[in-house]
DNA sequence: CGTATGGTTGACCCCGCTCAATTGGTGTGG
DNA sequence: CCACACCAATTGAGCGGGGTCAACCATACG
């Protein structure tokens, strides 16, 4: 992740949460509510504020970091959507994850002080940048910031849970939508109109399937008149029916 | 996980590392390295250790916590083996991990404030008891006590991608059992002579196979010579090959 | 236009699940 | 000490969900 300076010129994303200046943050930024909720003065939100670096966007398909880069930041998703996967050596590749505006790529280096994994932009994307050891530094004197930081790293374990069960295609797709509504719908995006950054292929790679039954079920699902979709654009038209298949999955 | 006192008659396990005292800590744990590999002074490890509290034996079959119990405190496993899981509600379950001496549980439940899954002992364990909001506010203080929760929290995100992946029965129980002859051999124990302290179903639940699956293909690793199983009793004849095997799913 | 890339659809097959029966080890009570 | 029950583990038979392979279609771009 090599250090850029904003360019004014930068085109916007479709999605985008970029409410964020020299002196507040992004309002959907992960680290906001670390800060917010527990009423810290000017002074302590400054000190967060100031180690963030805003970059320059990253077009489609340009890497964020490589697998076995040297970790040194962590990163806020400001627009745009990222995608971590790694190849094995058939060339086979395994999505880990996709990451929406606000949400954090990069938690997973700090144990080995390298990227285990390569993030790559879907679409135009926009990050805040953190510089770790100096947020760590920040974290010993900060304990809301500590909290933040374990918070998150906690959260991201049970993460991959979700797919780790063993589900029908079915109910795995029906998860992961239902997962993306909400992430979005949370964020201010609309959670029933659901632009999808990434390829058909991205999301069989992400819940281990083949892109032909993703395509296949989806199409199911749109007989069954509870989606509709057409390319990368998304239409939830029932959701609690898809909430419904989802439920095994996703266990509320 | 109620606080319970140090029982004199406890029955000593087959798998143990039970050897820290009111003024070290145990070889395998967790945390010695955070502190013995950045010298810290006695002070500050006494610091750590002063927060310790070793609990009397859970014997076979008895939860350390369960679902949605309030989380206050994270532990590291002495002695024995611990499976966490969780259940849906047809009854099937999902196992999430196996936990051998010097490992750590709870990690997961920080986010929450609640543990987010079950932890039953297999076998007779002691665990080493850490309060979390203790061991929170040391970190502000020790900055290698939080690089070591960082680093320790960071590792678990990676470990659940290992099982993430769509590998073959046959890969997948290879690389289960590389995984736990490295774990046994890092920590002081025999790599080749395992002693299996869970059931074939829970390595199923585990590995996302049918109890059936897992016992043809142990049958048959069996009758290729890699292994030799009886019970609960496993032998590794063939590292390399079972290496081999697991190579995709380990990606080493 | 022609070409490339991503997505869809169809035909076929295989791995691993399900169901069912059997074995074997362990603990319990007579 | 044996008889019985119980449960984990094994083995076999059959089947189905999803992968593979291949052809086709549609939109984007030169």
């Amino acid at each position: 992740m090599s250090p850029k300076t904003p360019h004014p010129s930068a085109g916007r994303s479709a999605v985008t949460a970029d409410d964020g200046d020299e002196l507040r943050f992004c309002s959907t930024c992960a680290f906001s509510s670390a800060c917010l909720d527990q009423g810290y003065d000017k002074a302590r939100l400054q000190e967060l504020h100031i180690l963030v670096e805003h970059t320059a966007p990253y077009r489609e398909g340009e890497h964020i970091f490589r697998e076995g880069d040297a970790f040194s930041a962590i990163a806020a998703v400001r627009a745009g959507t990222v995608k971590t996967y790694i190849t094995d050596r058939n060339g086979r590749e395994t999505v880990l994850g996709f990451f929406l505006p606000g949400e954090l790529i990069g938690l997973n280096a700090i144990s080995q002080d390298r990227y285990p994994c390569n993030a790559v932009a879907l679409d135009t994307v926009a990050l805040c940048r953190f510089s770790f050891p100096m947020m760590a530094t920040l974290a010993t004197r900060v304990p809301g910031i500590q909290q933040q930081l374990f918070r998150l790293l906690s959260e991201d374990i049970g993460k991959a849970s979700l797919l780790t069960g063993d589900y029908s295609a079915e109910e795995r797709l029906a998860a992961f939508l239902v997962t993306l509504s909400r992430r979005f719908g949370s964020r201010g995006f609309s959670a029933t109109q659901l632009s999808l950054a990434m390829a058909r292929t991205d999301i069989a790679n992400y819940l281990r399937l083949a892109p032909e039954t993703v395509s296949r079920v989806l199409r199911r699902m749109q007989d069954a008149g509870v989606i509709a979709v057409e390319r990368r654009a998304l239409d939830i038209r029932d959701l609690a029916r898809l909430e419904d298949v989802a439920r095994h999955v996703l266990r509320d």
